[in-house]
RNA sequence: GGGCGCAUAGCUCAGCGGUAGAGCACUACCUUGACAUGGUAGGGGUCACAGGUUCAAUCCCUGUUGCGCCCA
């Protein structure tokens, strides 16, 4: 018997334990079936679940059990990635706390309390994802630091090496002095700051000066040009002449470059080409120096400048730029602002607001810097990506994604794939002591070669640095089945399905992952990438924990329910489209899966079990066949809108079934049937079991704790997570069956109405009387007396004969009028009030089907049928006037 | 500055060249034998604004306004 309602958190934890041991989500490389791969974006080891990882999961999760359910050959291939920077991060925060720092510890030591963390507190995001329902196959879990994703890893950075697409460079870099490493562009965040414009005079040979206008006066210090714009004509005068930086002494040109804008600052601009990205590119034009003056923790740092600072009475001193040595770059702002003030050299300061790089994880200030670090060049490896999209090999949902992936790789940079850390996968580059670089495999192999090159006697120290998080992400989607070995889930798991993720990780990983899997195995890493939207607050806005609007998935699943959770997100995901997600909506989705509960309990209660002769193609009954029509529709339905991603329509369309039609109609047309005990209760008990399968089958993959907790309690004979996604029945003679229960429900409907206009009390029963109606609506009312009688407080139905009692409401129904007598329980004024306004919808209805039909332009030139339509509803629409009016004028003549 | 998206009932959103929908909220009534996490009925929309195309525009096109996002 099943319980008064529906408890979830019992049920959840004990039924994912056994479809995980029972090993429900497992992928068979070697069974039959149409394979369907799908692989998770792996989730960051240091995470917890948010709700962006519950949107995610939760869709991932519907077409996966969906597609196992058809019988497809399915692998959802879970993991997480090693984090390089956040999870160094963590357990450097932890080492704090012991008071011992990285550096004391050591490499290897640091390295292996990584490894200790990653087994103790890594990974909590996947008992969260279980709790969340997700069911991807956890026996191939992967992780981006095993042995097998590292030599992946190792291999793609040798081949891409030997074939001159991974090389040194040095050229600026965005630094993160927190960490004191090299970031992505795409880890840097710009925030609108305010801050201030100061305009510093540079004195000009021959007694001029020059005003240049700079948000950065500290790295002035690294300046080695002025430049204006060539055709502005205030400097024209100047371009040539040298300019003295003040507090340096340095001489610097003042150059003509375009990139300056007249209509900033002053015009002219200082040069500091090591600190700069656009000074970067000004510098290599015009071939400057590019003098660095931060260290790795942006603080002053003479070492490129020392050697040329002078003494200029009035301007420059050379002490006192000494003095600035190893302070921070905030400070050292400070100290020359004040200074520059007191030599007179500050002509005027505006406030100002900038965009300032931050760091995205950590959020230090952005430094650009000089350094030497490992490239990949991307602009090649985008080649093929680009095409592969362009040709539809790779398709993304929705489509005008398409131009945010075009727009970045048409126009992508190399990708810097050295960070200064850890934790991550060590560059296979070893170095000779005069920095001769050999790469390969592993030392023996770098061995080999610098043997080759210098002697026996060589010794060889590995590259301290280790390679971007997403580098070895990029591989995901073949080091996860295997690669570089040729196995067999490679050749049929590879090329994936799909790939369903945010846009905001289009960049960093979709696109690596395009440009990688094209390379190495030659086919895109998936035919589809499903974008879909963000998780918003009720308000719309951006969770984030410094707002604190913040919504933890699990105290969601634990106060509602993982299916509620699941339903809700389900329900809410259009294409492409963000989410607004709150408690309420949760609640709202909790009260179907009630309901689905309720529904089944009721069956229970009147002894609906499923039966194994049960065939559908048998069932004689009208409700039967009726249901069983609605039945296929909605699975016909659903299929559609999963295999098109529509999941708010899967939703939507479940929703009407259960509930519109199933429990508002079947299970209440059933009631009396039900408890009779003859051969066509007994009909009606096997359909219901059969459509109550159908139900669970067709929710399962969007809520199946509460279907497989259902399916059970009924005692299904086989696994609802089997492969037998519900067939439609064979489309079997519905004759009249759909119009039948049509006729009945919409009476039901209109009496229902009336009585309630009325304001008729629901004890009162009263008789319906059909005017006019024919023999297939008296036949009808007849073989539904029962249900009518009972859902539209109705005590008798049939044929009105001879006049009708003065004091009754009507009401139209097709060919047929209703008259409910109502002596004394209804005002014949109000009664009349209510047909007229019925009479006066009509008519405008009438009206404006005329004048459309009075058109002869729209006759003669619109499609025939909808000419043809409109004509049908101009009849019918009249008819109903006519009766509605011949009942308005009956209770009128008295 | 460049690009993209959105604007439909009080709220959240579907829809779509011909008849505007759902859920929630609201109002009234109902403890009818699965369910008050429920049932029944009802009110509520110049589909942002202005032009254009069309026999016909909420839908297609152009522009405007407002909001949001991405890139520089």
């Amino acid at each position: 018997m099943l319980d008064k309602s529906f408890t979830p958190g019992a049920a959840e934890a004990d039924l994912y334990a056994r479809w995980e041991s029972g090993g429900a989500f497992k992928a068979d490389v070697s069974a039959n079936g149409h394979p369907f791969s799908v692989v998770i974006p792996p989730p960051n080891v240091t995470g917890s679940l948010h709700l962006g990882h519950a949107l995610n999961s939760t869709l991932q999760d519907i077409l996966v059990r969906w597609h196992r359910m058809a019988g497809d050959n399915v692998l959802w291939q879970p993991g997480t990635d090693h984090a390089g920077i956040a999870t160094q991060m963590v357990v450097e925060r932890a080492l704090d706390k012991e008071g011992v720092s990285r550096k004391a510890l050591g490499r290897e030591a640091f390295v292996e309390r990584v490894w200790d963390w990653k087994r103790e507190s890594g990974g909590q995001i996947t008992q969260q994802l279980r709790r969340l329902g997700a069911s991807p196959d956890w026996s191939r879990e992967r992780f981006t630091m095993d042995e097998g994703l590292s030599r992946a890893v190792r291999e793609v950075f040798v081949s891409l090496h030997r074939e001159g697409l991974i090389y040194r460079d040095r050229r600026l870099v965005n630094w993160d002095p927190a960490f004191r490493s090299a970031i992505s562009d795409l880890e840097v965040e710009n925030r609108e700051t305010r801050g201030h414009m100061w305009h510093i005079r540079y004195p000009v040979e021959g007694g001029h000066s020059i005003t240049i206008a700079t948000t950065r006066p500290e790295t002035m210090l690294g300046d080695v040009a002025i430049a204006v714009h060539p055709e502005d004509e205030r400097y024209t005068a100047l371009i040539g002449k040298f300019a003295t930086v003040p507090l340096v002494g340095r001489q610097i040109p003042i150059i003509a470059d375009s990139y300056c804008d007249p209509e900033k600052g002053t015009g002219a601009v200082k040069i500091t080409p090591a600190h700069d990205f656009n000074d970067f590119e000004v510098g290599k034009r015009h071939d400057l120096p590019q003098l660095t003056m931060l260290d790795e923790t942006a603080c002053i740092n003479l070492d490129d400048i020392g050697a040329d600072l002078r003494d200029v009475p009035g301007v420059a001193s050379q002490q006192f730029v000494e003095s600035l040595a190893g302070q921070p770059r905030d400070a050292a702002r400070k100290v020359i602002v004040a200074e520059l003030e007191t030599l007179d050299l500050l002509e005027k300061v505006e406030a100002h607001t900038l965009q300032v790089p931050h760091a995205e994880r950590g959020g230090a200030i952005v430094e650009p810097r000089l350094t030497t670090q490992w490239y990949c060049d991307a602009k090649t490896l985008a080649g093929p990506a680009i095409a592969s999209v362009e040709d539809g090999r790779v398709a993304f949902e929705p489509k005008s994604w398409e131009n945010t992936f075009f727009a970045w790789m048409r126009d992508i940079q190399p990708w810097c794939i050295s960070r200064q850390l850890w934790w991550g996968h060590r560059i296979p580059a070893w170095y000779t002591p005069d920095g001769t670089v050999f790469v390969a495999h592993d030392e023996d192999g770098a061995l080999e070669q610098a043997r080759a090159q210098f002697g026996d006697d060589v010794t060889l120290t590995q590259d301290a640095d280790v390679l971007d998080t997403w580098f070895s992400s990029a591989l995901w989607p073949f080091s996860t089945l295997g690669w570089p070995d040729s196995t067999a889930e490679l050749s049929r798991y590879y090329p994936t399905s799909i790939l369903v993720t945010g846009f905001d990780i289009i960049f960093f990983w979709v696109a690596r992952m395009m440009m990688m899997g094209l390379h190495f195995m030659g086919d895109v890493p998936f035919r589809t990438v499903l974008v879909h939207g963000l998780v918003r607050d009720e308000r719309g806005q951006k969770m984030s924990k410094s707002k604190g609007n913040g919504l933890d998935p699990i105290d969601l699943i634990e106060e509602y329910g993982a299916d509620a959770l699941r339903l809700t997100i389900c329900a809410a995901t259009g294409p492409g489209r963000d989410i607004k997600l709150g408690p309420k909506r949760v609640e709202e989705h909790r009260a179907f899966v009630t309901k689905l509960w309720n529904a089944a309990r009721f069956c229970e209660m009147n002894n609906v079990r499923p039966s194994s002769s049960f065939s559908p193609d048998a069932v004689t009954s009208t409700l039967g066949r009726w249901i069983l029509e609605e039945a296929a529709q909605a699975v016909a339905e659903a299929e559609r809108a999963i295999a098109a991603h529509r999941f708010d329509e899967y939703a939507s369309c479940c929703y009407r079934f259960v509930w519109s039609r199933f429990c508002d109609w079947f299970l209440e047309f059933a009631k009396p049937v039900l408890s009779a005990e003859d051969a066509e209760a007994q009909e009606i008990r096997d359909v219901a079991a059969h459509v109550f399968a159908v139900i669970l089958r067709l929710m399962h993959p969007v809520i199946p704790f509460v279907t497989a907790t259902l399916w059970e309690s009924f005692g299904y004979s086989d696994a609802i997570d089997g492969p037998k996604w519900p067939s439609l029945p064979q489309k079997t003679e519905v004759g009249d069956a759909g119009a039948e229960l049509d006729w009945v429900i919409r009476l039901i409907g209109e009496v229902r109405a009336v009585r309630s206009e009325m304001n008729v009390p629901p004890a009162q029963k009263a008789p319906v009387w059909l005017r006019d109606a024919n023999a297939i609506s008296l036949a009808r009312a007849t073989a539904w007396s029962e249900a009518i009688g009972r859902m539209a407080r109705v005590s008798e139905i049939g044929p009105l004969n001879g006049a009708a009692p003065k004091a009754s409401a009507q009401a139209v129904l097709d060919e047929a009028t209703l008259v409910l007598p109502l002596e004394g329980l209804i005002d014949l004024a109000a009664e009349r009030a209510r047909l007229e306004k019925d009479c006066a919808k009509i008519e405008g209805e009438i009206t404006k089907v005329e004048r459309k039909l009075g058109n002869a332009d729209f006759v003669a030139r619109a499609k025939p049928e909808v000419v043809e339509e409109n004509r049908e509803r101009l009849a019918s629409f009249s008819a109903d006037l006519t009766r509605l009016r011949a009942a308005l004028a009956r209770i009128t003549d008295a």
